[in-house]
DNA sequence: GCCACCCGCTAATGTTTGTTGGCATGTGCA
DNA sequence: TGCACATGCCAACAAACATTAGCGGGTGGC
């Protein structure tokens, strides 16, 4: 996944998952070594209920994704693992990705009419 | 500026701040043009207050730097331009982030005994 | 004096996010 | 049957964030 790739709204989105001392754990963790839930979280020393908050927006942006699988003993374990991608976060890029951002709610799209401040 | 010249904490903080659309804006129009507040205000079509308060978060970062001149009619003008930066986000730039994040509270830095969920 | 332009601050708002605790499901094994 | 392990979901709280409205200051020019 590059930067390329993404709406501007998309690169907001990945930009937010990623702001969060967890889920950036959570990457660095799983880009070493596939893991699976209830065993990522003794790892990294967090509730399972966290985890699975943080592991379901990571996952909603693209930045790991999930396996279901069937251990030896029969028990369903939830495998996840890093996307790769690489995201060359610069000015240029930043100006891209504005100009696929959605307007935001009431812009008109026309510049003559500014709202005044004050 | 590069990935590797900041600590994880400052990182996840420079991701939050640039994680906003209105801030996104700002960098993709100033990577163009440096401007004042208010005429930044005007282009993007948004109050004044609300400007500042992404400017200043994107100073703390140090994504933007500010320079207070005299206009030639004696106005105080305060003039914003972007830091260049280059963060080359991928799993393994996290990974390096992640050992140098602070640790959580309440962590004993000891894997021995991890919480117990459920 | 009044207006237009520049700068800043704070209090109050509504929304989103992070986190915890509890409960329900399923498996295999002694 | 009861325990240990795996999965999931939801309600509730606190904290952080985005935004607005209104106040203050300054300059120069008609």
């Amino acid at each position: 996944m590059g930067i390329g790739d993404l709406t501007g709204d998309d690169l907001v989105k990945v930009l937010a998952t990623l702001a969060n001392p967890h889920r950036i754990r959570v990457i660095a963790v799983l880009s070493k070594q596939r893991n699976y839930v209830s065993q990522l979280a003794r790892d990294l020393g967090i509730s399972r209920a966290l985890l699975q908050v943080h592991l379901r927006k990571l996952e909603a942006v693209g930045l790991v994704t999930a396996t279901l699988e069937l251990s030896e003993d029969g028990k369903a374990m939830k495998y996840y693992e890093v996307a790769p991608f690489a995201l060359n976060l610069t000015p240029e890029a930043c100006a891209a990705a504005a100009e696929t951002l959605a307007p935001r709610d009431g812009d008109a799209g026309d510049a003559r009419k500014e709202p005044r401040d004050g």
